[in-house]
DNA sequence: GTCTATAACTAGATAGAC
DNA sequence: GTCTATCTAGTTATAGAC
């Protein structure tokens, strides 16, 4: 039965944004998802079979939505560089595009992290296949960027995004910050656009300007 | 002996940074170290103890580093935004400050995303102990900018940081970007500085340009 | 302080009845 | 497709000899 599956999927999803992949035992899972724990050897032929089917479905629908935002962006004009940078961070953090994100924002975050072998030979295909399809879009605002810097500056973009959607526990717990509301979505997607905006348009490198010991 | 205590932060730190915390069990770590198996309960209470030790010493090394080099660079005069950004990116990416740091770099980068209870109550006093040492050369910097928009965007750049101190494994893999040279420590260090810098720079949000569906 | 031995438990995986 | 029962191997932790 397909529910079974999902049970299966939505319980795992859960556990592994909540403990990590590692911490997380069939057992627990298929107790959360009453089912028989010998389902998840049925239907997804190991754990790490289930691993790698939780996250294709998240990060396949993921990156479907920043496409469809791209092209959006695109058949209303000529999108400015904030625009395009949108089209890429919002379906990361915006909780109204699936019910089920506030759960699953957490996992795909950790998921450039986690040290799964499963992980690190799926995710890369992933954000090439996306990165391909923005990489127009940059170049035109970024007219006198080489190719190489334009990598460079969109690895520091998905790094603050990431650090953004693993529920940045700094953010969280840093009493320093109390200031910042983490659960501030809208808050947080536009300033972080308009932050990796400007760094994506900075000038070139300074000259290291710190005494090295 | 002193020996044997090291001799288990050390393999412990290795095998962390390489498997992850849950994948890495206490045999594996004796093991490597070549020390007794019960060792490390008597020496670190059990597991949990030993994951606080081993970060306990690294985080404590590199905020170390960043206060001396935030010093140095004022008692030079005064330090421009870049040699700020700098004292606090420098020690967290270059391998020159330990020689043990190529090694601990990805374990450091990961503490931030690992799930781990000890963690989690241990990060957030570091961190903020060191941002209120930074906190007063930003505002100098950022004159117009209230209190709670730098914490925002410290937070994009420790973001962007720890993609970079955790191997940043879509660089390495993906194939995009096999311009980037990943081991280009200090090319890594002076773009991530203009980037954030450039970032914390920026003048205020702009208005949300893309239509959500 | 260090070791062996082992207790007490949990893990992922599977055989076979239904 | 789903279940129970169980296997094998791994885990942390500890008691007690040296």
């Amino acid at each position: 039965m397909a529910e079974t599956k999902d049970k299966i999927l939505d319980a795992a999803e859960l556990l592994f944004a909540e403990k990590g992949l590692g911490d997380t035992s069939l057992r627990a899972i298929t107790q959360a998802a009453d089912v028989n724990l010998a389902a998840v050897n049925y239907h997804f032929g190991g754990k790490d079979g289930l691993v790698l089917a939780v996250y294709e479905r998240r990060i396949d629908s993921l990156n479907k939505r920043r496409l469809q935002l791209l092209e959006q962006a695109r058949s209303a004009g000529s999108p400015g560089l904030e625009a395009v940078l949108e089209a890429y961070i919002r379906p990361a953090l915006d909780v109204r595009f699936e019910p089920a994100a506030a759960r699953y924002i957490k996992l795909l975050g950790r998921a450039y992290t986690e040290p799964n072998e499963q992980l690190r030979a799926f995710l890369p295909k992933q954000y090439d296949d996306v990165m391909e399809c923005f990489k127009p879009e940059l170049q035109r605002h970024l007219p006198g960027l080489a190719k190489e810097e334009i990598y460079w500056r969109m690895h520091f973009c998905v790094g603050a995004l990431i650090y953004c959607m693993a529920g940045a526990d700094m953010m969280t717990m840093s009493s320093a910050c109390q200031l910042c509301d983490p659960n501030d979505t809208e808050g947080m997607i536009s300033r972080l656009v308009a932050f990796v905006a400007a760094g994506m348009r900075s000038a070139g490198q300074p000259p290291a300007s710190v005494q090295v010991v």
